[in-house]
DNA sequence: GCCAACGTTGGC
DNA sequence: GCCAACGTTGGC
């Protein structure tokens, strides 16, 4: 069992999207990083739990809480030409990135980044990093409860 | 809109 | 294998 934060822009997927969506489940589709779809594909297993964070948004934090809900499979916007997130370079027989499905669990009162950056506990988390632009990162299991403890 | 930080690409 | 150029991310 292990833990994540993973980022999205609220403008495209935001927790009440993923609340609202069939079986409150959504495929994490557009990941375009190798180190994130790593992650996915070696490390990520079937419940391991989410931290949902909205960002490139007003109010950038962490939204809610999610569970990985399936394996790593092909993401299949890289085949499909009218996709933002197509790469012609991908092959059926060879997929080049995967996704994860991930259910929704509830949503929290924003714990905005700004917040996340006050506790030295959380110091070590990847997502603080400078200049950290990486959109899964893992999460420690100390990190995880002091945040569901402490700041929600 | 700005800009720092980072990942990827491609010429050599 | 190096590294400059470029594109993208994402907070502010």
């Amino acid at each position: 069992m292990r833990y994540w934060l993973m980022k999205s822009e609220p403008d495209e997927a935001s927790i009440d999207d993923l609340a609202h969506a069939p079986q409150h489940t959504l495929p994490w589709t557009g990941v375009r990083n190798y180190q994130a779809r790593n992650f996915m594909r070696d490390t990520m297993q079937l419940g391991d739990g989410v931290l949902f964070y909205h960002s490139s948004c007003p109010e950038p934090g962490i939204a809610g809480l999610a569970e990985v809900s399936s394996t790593a499979y092909p993401d299949p916007t890289q085949f499909d030409a009218k996709s933002p997130y197509y790469d012609p370079k991908s092959k059926q027989e060879e997929p080049r990135w995967v996704l994860v499905d991930v259910v929704f669990k509830k949503k929290t009162p924003l714990v905005p980044l700004a917040a996340l950056r006050e506790h030295p506990e959380l110091a070590q988390m990847r997502v603080l990093a400078k200049g950290n632009r990486l959109s899964i990162t893992p999460v420690t299991s100390e990190e995880w409860r002091f945040i569901l403890k402490r700041l929600m």
